[in-house]
DNA sequence: ATACAATGTAGAGTAAACTCTATGTCAAGA
DNA sequence: TCTTGACATAGAGTTTACTCTACATTGTAT
């Protein structure tokens, strides 16, 4: 299947804006019909769904467009771009580690709010 | 103790201009000595601290703001400032959600790129 | 006495990632 | 034929959270 810019908006949830910015920032290269009007594929639809992902672990646009780069040049950079995503899996990893760890914290602190109002409301 | 905005800057990791921020944003109002210099407190660098913890779970500062002046109206408050943790510990618990899903999702790229990869080595 | 380092204020500048505006083209329906 | 509505480009504007600059003041070491 092929989608308009506007179809390809609802599928992705990205606001057409968005989806121009992205390939003004070489993330997608949709091509293009006759009349110049953008062509996108299932194929785009699961790679935005991938920088969709990227994105939000917290890789910047940069990086990912870094990645794109690679993936347009094909099979030579298949290793190139797999030790990137073990090093992008790495920072997710502490990621996920210090959320937990804050998670811990937080609880901590809403325990002890809990015996405050609890203490005050015996009063 | 007492800090003065270059020793608290050290001790929280933060620059002094973005402490000085934090103050035009009302998140922390240190005290002033007789010329006028900001006197950090410990009380300050504890509350700087559950500061970091509040941005780095993604809570904006205007968020943080709004808990800031509901605790500098003290006890009064504890009960919302207490309903925001609990709706800020509900969101970040999605949040890790979501981020291992992103992760699992992620060893399945890198486990496929690794077969990719060791089949053409192979060739 | 004077130079320096840290501090003060006010306001400008920056970076990232959108988001919107102005203006123009073009195919399809009334 | 005329008018929508979706699409096109180029470039300006927005938001968030800093970060920096310019300039003034002040306590301390030489």
């Amino acid at each position: 299947m092929e989608y308009s810019i506007g179809e390809f908006s609802k599928l992705t949830n990205l606001g057409i804006h968005t989806l121009r910015y992205y390939e003004h920032e070489h993330l997608i290269t949709p091509g293009r019909n006759s009349n110049n009007r953008r062509c996108y594929t299932d194929k785009d639809l699961t790679w935005i769904d991938f920088i969709k992902r990227l994105k939000d672990t917290g890789m910047p646009i940069k990086e990912i467009q870094h990645y794109a780069e690679l993936r347009a040049k094909g099979e030579p950079t298949l290793s190139e771009r797999m030790e990137m995503l073990i090093s992008h899996r790495k920072t997710l990893n502490e990621q996920i580690n210090q959320l937990q760890e804050h998670m811990k914290k937080l609880d901590e602190k809403i325990e002890f709010y809990q015996r405050q109002i609890e203490s005050i409301t015996r009063e």
